[in-house]
RNA sequence: GUCCCUGUCGUCUAGUGGCCUAGGACAGGGGCCUUUCAAGCCCCCAACCCGGGUUCGAAUCCCGGCAGGGACGCCA
């Protein structure tokens, strides 16, 4: 087999978290990669970020490798056409700018005194908090940008054929003046000697080769433009895919303003990567046959570009309370982003994209599951070191079936770590003062008490017994216990939960609940 | 405002002119099992945005509406 032709990339920019709509594009550039055996690359585009660089760029790394994502190329892994962070190559956006120059296509010119921005723009900018900063900025800049100038001769319309959506096309009107006949020139290096997105994306893509563009849905029209630049570069344009938008509920494009987008939220809800990778990439994709349930490896049999949809999805939530201030996006405030975490963690229950994490959590090995809950206990606050093993995984095996995050399951084990502080007075109610419960919770204590051996199953034949002795349904006998043990009315099965508490603790729990209730 | 894109159950989706009284999954409702909670199994509810064409036949093709979204920076 001849070594792929294919090389495609993620280009996020470090702005210090990595968002869902990040994840499944790089997602989809991945599986693309390891499908056809062309290479992937890892870019970072920080032409405009100054701070914590490095530390954003990592928290990327970070999440990438959560996902089980890898790349061949990269700030980390380095590579035949590096640098791979866009402020590392300022020369390289400078000089193709020059070589524009000399072509004719561009030219250094200062901005035209164009008059105030449009209304509706105004309008925007103001909204989001930008008036002052960007735009202004740029306005005030005094040196001369350079600007492309887009070939529109002989042409109606501007079209190119994406690999997703078809065949997308726009008047070529729209990149003229009023007039309908003299191209806008558009700036790619600032006054600064920045380059702009379009532009260094461009100079990037052809020097790193790049055969295909997956990218989200919103860069649509950035593609045009930088169709000007590849024409005005003499170079073929790479396969165009654009992915459709993430939605959140109200079916608008998902934000860090108001969603919960960082990943790290997902991670610490207790989401497994395989199937937080696996939910992402059937939002627009689907093997086409009715699996849902798709590890990494298999998608990556299965996958290709043409079964990508091209209408957004929705990342649906089941919100029930508005999102803790301020909304769900990053933070770097551990308390307000444990707040975050909570309300997501409710949000997930139902959801999805929760079910299918379950299924991956039952999949698992219990020592593959100590090893992924055991932060989530630490958390929990509950001391391990002098657990054993054995004792652990049979308390996690009880959880396993019983919950579908790594955070509830370390929550669930609560029972076995420590007493109940109060009983569930509902329950105390039906289980414990009806029914005779606390007459038999008393003469069971006794049997308890004296029970030849403390496992599973010799538990359960004395309960049962017992219950058929008293001729009493086997749930009259073991509800009081329940109670009493758990101090609510669920548990895993009684036998199991009294053995994994072990004699003493059992006794003296249900002592402490006859105390409490009597 | 201009342009572009999208429109199948509440949600993720299958569907590329007849296999569609539209399939699966999550959620919801009900049942079985059962010591509770789960799990598992079974059943039910629930959709082709609207209107015109084309065709023997349309969720699928065409046109027009409507609705939603996105983009329009010396942000990325």
């Amino acid at each position: 087999m001849h070594p792929s032709s294919v090389r495609v990339r993620f280009a996020p920019s470090p702005t210090g978290y990595l968002h869902v709509g990040g994840v499944r594009t790089a997602l989809f550039n991945w599986l693309y990669a390891r499908k056809t055996g062309g290479k992937f690359v890892l870019r970072i585009e920080d032409t405009d970020i100054e701070r914590n660089k490095e530390e954003a760029t990592q928290i990327i790394i970070d999440g990438l490798k959560w996902c089980g994502l890898d790349w061949d190329e990269g700030p980390d892994v380095g590579g035949p056409y590096g640098p791979y962070y866009q402020s590392q190559r300022m020369g390289r956006y400078r000089e193709v700018g020059e070589q524009l120059v000399k072509s004719g296509r561009a030219y250094w010119a200062k901005k035209e005194s164009g008059g105030p921005p449009p209304e509706w723009r105004i309008e925007k900018l103001k909204k989001e908090g930008k008036w002052d900063e960007d735009w202004a900025r740029a306005a005030a800049d005094p040196n001369p940008a350079l600007y492309l100038k887009p070939d529109l001769k002989g042409r109606s319309e501007m079209a190119f054929d994406d690999a997703v959506k078809g065949r997308i096309a726009k008047p070529a009107a729209t990149w003229m003046e009023e007039d309908g006949k003299t191209a806008r020139d558009f700036v790619i290096m600032r006054g600064n000697g920045m380059p702009v997105y379009n532009f260094a994306c461009v100079v990037d893509d052809v020097d790193m080769k790049i055969s295909h563009a997956i990218r989200g849905d919103d860069h649509v029209e950035n593609t045009f433009r930088q169709l000007f630049v590849y024409e005005a570069l003499d170079h073929k344009p790479p396969v165009f895919a654009h992915l459709p938008m993430i939605f959140n509920e109200e079916g608008k494009k998902i934000s860090k303003r108001r969603d919960p987008v960082a990943i790290t939220l997902y991670q610490n809800c207790g989401l497994l990567p395989e199937a937080f990778v696996n939910f992402e990439a059937l939002l627009g994709w689907s093997p086409g046959d009715e699996r849902e349930m798709m590890p990494l490896q298999e998608i990556t049999k299965e996958f290709s570009l043409d079964r990508i949809k091209a209408s957004p999805a929705q990342f649906a939530l089941k919100r029930k309370r508005p999102p803790p201030v301020p909304a769900g996006g990053a933070t770097t405030d551990p308390a307000i982003e444990a707040q975050i975490v909570e309300w997501l963690a409710e949000c997930l229950v139902g959801s999805k994209l929760e079910w299918l994490n379950g299924e991956y959590m039952k999949k698992l090995s219990l020592d593959e599951l100590l090893a992924r809950v055991a932060p989530f206990l630490a958390k929990c606050g509950y001391d391990l070191s002098d657990k054993a093993p054995g004792w652990l995984k049979a308390v996690l095996a009880l959880g396993q079936e019983r919950t579908k995050t790594l955070k509830q399951l370390a929550e669930k084990c609560s029972l076995f770590f420590k007493a109940p502080e109060t009983l569930d007075p509902k329950a105390v109610e039906k289980f414990l003062k009806k029914n005779d419960g606390l007459a038999l919770l008393k003469e069971v204590r006794g049997i308890l008490a004296r029970v030849a051996e403390w496992s599973a199953p010799a538990l359960e034949q004395a309960l049962q017994s017992f219950s058929e002795q008293k001729q009493r349904k086997f749930g009259d006998v073991a509800q009081p216990i329940r109670v009493a043990v758990v101090g609510v009315a669920a548990s895993p099965p009684i036998h199991d939960t009294l053995y994994l508490l072990g004699q003493r603790e059992t006794l003296r729990r249900i002592d402490a609940a006859l105390a409490a209730v009597s």
